[in-house]
DNA sequence: TCTTAAATTTAGGGAACCCCTAAAATATAT
DNA sequence: ATATATTTTAGGGGTTCCCTAAATTTAAGA
């Protein structure tokens, strides 16, 4: 099985960002950014990349940006999923706005396991995009019949 | 505001856990009991109880029992009602059963916000006990109008 | 009661995480 | 080229959770 993966919620926080920005905004991701946009210190950007990077979750280059991997992708991917469906599920039920849903959904998406999410996400048909309009991942594991 | 409470996740499992076996099973609650309910060692329960106790949420005598303060039994009521409300959803929605409603919801009821299970809770009508039949306790701030 | 077994607590550590400041190194823009 | 902005090291610190081994204390049996 190789490298075996356990995010922590912080680390996942980073991945979720750095992956929206440059995969989905395809913007370079820059440390000073990062650390504004979570309310840390630059350093302790740099910190916890080099953790992903130990774990094979980013490719990181001293002084230039990084870049996820493979598994970096997948795993952000799969946060996003969660993030997402949690985003559907609240906007539904409890006519959130946007905005509010996907702060609720950031609070417990690391912590929903996928077997949930698929649950939801077959209860929802299988959405294919959250109320904000981006991708919902899909996973294997949930089928649609 | 006299004490500030800031309860751990880990420290939330815990006044779940005594809150059930004093409030809700008239046990008395014993450190070795909760070890193995936990899989920890007794050791490590007799230091987060003193934690706790630190924080006002229980009163704690050496080598007897503990017993919890007002405000512990209203933080463990307060985890309770979130827990159960989750129940109520995850049931509903996703045909979960019981045990596997309990589960899911372990995970997540911490980090809930009131304002999310208040917004289910009013979804719901105001259900006053979960599925398996415990009492859903009422919050102030969620109204049945 | 006395003694022993069971339960509980201290003492003393350790590891994982996350965060910081100050100082150095590197990159970039003029 | 050089000054400025960005990023990284170096060196710490705090919290939380967990453990083992060695006391204590309680409770139960003889």
């Amino acid at each position: 099985m190789g490298a075996e993966l356990s995010v922590t919620e912080n680390e996942a926080k980073y991945l979720k960002l750095i992956y929206r920005g440059q995969c989905e905004e395809s913007t370079k991701v820059r440390t000073t950014a990062v650390a504004k946009s979570l309310g840390v210190r630059p350093a302790t950007v740099t910190e916890v990349i080099q953790n992903l990077s130990e774990k094979n979750l980013l490719w990181y280059r001293r002084y230039h940006g990084v870049e996820l991997t493979k598994e970096g992708i997948a795993e952000a991917q799969k946060l996003l999923r969660k993030h997402r469906i949690l985003e559907i599920l609240f906007t539904d039920i409890l006519k959130y706005n946007t905005q509010r849903a996907c702060n609720e959904s950031s609070k417990l998406d690391y912590h929903a396991s996928m077997s949930l999410i698929n649950a939801i996400c077959k209860a929802y048909g299988h959405p294919e995009i959250c109320p904000c309009k981006k991708v919902i991942f899909s996973d294997p594991k949930c089928k649609k019949k």
